[in-house]
DNA sequence: CAAAACACGTGATCC
DNA sequence: TGGATCACGTGTTTT
């Protein structure tokens, strides 16, 4: 039920002018507020509280101005709500169960962001890598650097192979990495 | 300059009871407001504002509460603060030059937040295919029947391979045409 | 009860 | 002018 449709907001069709015997507390701190809290069903659960909502308006002007104001608020509600369904969006499309702050959500969101962006940025520059190599290819064997891989073959189906390599930092792991991806059975590291 | 940090915030020093003759408007319409729009430099330029925020004070209670109300609006600020912050961290991370409004920049972030889930997944398909297509190519050297590959690492930079074939009729130039096609220097068989 | 999170109405401000 | 967006203080609910 968390995070649904409208489900029937407005719900009591007339809606106004709740005469509110309201003499002194003139334009008191907006009472009204009465709203049910997260899951976006457009906050406010049916009872008497939509009442509430419209209270205030009794002798005549209770401020400056009485006019614009009422549609004012309706236009703030619309943005809210709006607002919130977007926030609903996210929470749907985050792998964790949504229970998540809106702040931590907007947080994720971010991070989310860059990472797509790194994401793209880094299958570039893969796709780029392999045009290089693919363009180097051909000539096989190039001795660059001071790198060494010295192949002997023990018997008639054995081979011992010894790479020596200067620069590389993490040697070892690529050389696992690039047989792994001959799809090389490797028994033992 | 916009988006940036507090930028001295809370600027002139002395920020409390500004001798409002309030007398009437008991404790109206929370009048504070004043605050700087978008693009968030904690919402508030410098001027006569921020006095404007510590407005109402004075007789001595406005409502039935003065003590914890204080703090929970401090407590509220700091929230507003925060999530506007992961807010400008968003808008920061988005590429079009950033001015949206909040509604369409959670839309946005959702949309991406999806787009990184989909291109994960689809990576990992990719990944997968490539197994299977590797697997499948005729000249590579895939584990079935008895074939092992053993790897032991002499020091940091060298490794001494061990490949134990039983059906390949010519292993040993297809396991130099494989590392071959790795791009490794390969100086002697 | 206190702290945190949310919703609401309202005053500004910009276009 | 008026609609749209924002920040703010406050009341309410959740933990």
């Amino acid at each position: 039920m968390s995070c649904g449709v409208p489900e029937q907001w407005l719900v009591g069709g007339d809606v106004k002018e709740v005469d509110t015997e309201w003499a002194a507390a003139v334009l008191g701190s907006h009472s009204a507020s009465a709203a049910g809290r997260r899951d976006h069903q457009p906050p406010l659960q049916a009872g008497a509280t939509v009442a509430e909502r419209v209270v205030r308006k009794r002798g005549r002007k209770p401020g400056p101005r009485s006019g614009p104001t009422i549609s004012h608020v309706e236009a703030e509600r619309q943005r809210r709500e709006k607002l919130n369904r977007r926030f609903c969006d996210l929470r749907a499309a985050v792998p964790t169960v949504s229970r998540m702050d809106k702040a931590s959500l907007l947080a994720a969101a971010a991070a989310a962001y860059i990472a797509e962006l790194r994401g793209r940025v880094e299958q570039l520059e893969v796709e780029a890598k392999a045009k290089q190599a693919a363009a180097a290819k051909q000539g096989g064997i190039h001795l660059q650097d001071n790198n060494k891989l010295e192949v002997r073959m023990v018997g008639r189906d054995a081979a011992a192979l010894r790479l020596t390599t200067t620069a590389s930092r993490h040697a070892p792991a690529r050389l696992m990495g690039a047989l792994r991806s001959l799809d090389l059975p490797v028994q033992h590291a």
